[in-house]
DNA sequence: GTATGTGCAAACTTTTTGCACTTCG
DNA sequence: CGAAGTGCAAAAAGTTTGCACATAC
């Protein structure tokens, strides 16, 4: 939670209740939740916080760089609160997503684009998106 | 236009002039459209379509593999009609997002997770997302 | 104290849906 | 003809915004 004050103040944002408990909330929450998930956790343990502040507070956040969008297959947005370098794990069949570090693969890639240059394009970021099926049960699940 | 005939009863679906236009806008709108685009370039030349069909055919082809959903950075759904295997290209300033083939690189990925399979899941599917600048517009030339 | 942030509710945008009518095969 | 698809318009869902009040610094 005090990481949660250090790294708004970091960035030169005012710390209020709000700002706070949702960036905690984005960061527990941490398997990629919507828009809608991080709203109802918010309205269960802070009542007081309006759905606009949620809105507004989640775009702040995304603009100092605390937390970063994640597009899934379907239409709905999605949350990410590491900010380490990583790649998603998409099921074919639900709406899981699963992060994926993997520093020999990022090696092989910078090396693969630095020797192979897209012509009229730099490269800044690369991100995989693995679609596939997750074979075993390594479940995260919600209390 | 005969084209997209064809795609539609190659997977069983009925070919009705509303979803015939559907799919001919999605392709000629090669950028990458978003629902928005779609609609109006619709209502633009067939304005006897109405939205919530054009909403219920984009799903449809969605199902049968026709057009695919991309995955973007921001907070907009867009639709591809190219089914090639391909990676996309991400400005990081701008909404432009270019196709990215590459079949060294596709080769390079499959081996790779070929030795090194991640535990718990099986990949079907590799797809990249590249952020970063355009240098050169192939359209016009920007100071 | 002041600039900034928040609550609230209304306005907007986007997407879904029920139903009568139409059309493809 | 019959099953499937469409138009329409209303409703649901999701998001933004103006403004008076509250608060971080």
């Amino acid at each position: 939670m005090d990481a949660v004050i250090k790294k708004l103040s970091s960035k030169g944002l005012r710390v209020t209740p709000q700002r706070v408990a949702v960036l905690d909330t984005v960061t527990r929450l941490n398997n990629h939740p919507g828009t809608g998930q991080i709203i109802a956790f918010i309205q269960k343990h802070h009542p007081s916080i309006a759905t606009g502040t949620v809105y507004r507070i989640l775009e702040i956040l995304v603009q100092a760089g605390l937390i970063r969008k994640v597009r899934t297959g379907d239409d709905i947005m999605r949350y990410d609160a590491v900010l380490e370098k990583h790649h998603h794990l998409y099921s074919s069949k639900s709406e899981r997503i699963d992060d994926h570090y993997d520093a020999k693969l990022d090696t092989l890639l910078d090396a693969y684009f630095k020797k192979n240059a897209i012509p009229g394009f730099t490269v800044e970021d690369i991100q995989l998106q693995l679609t596939g099926t997750f074979s075993k049960n390594k479940l995260k699940r919600k209390p």
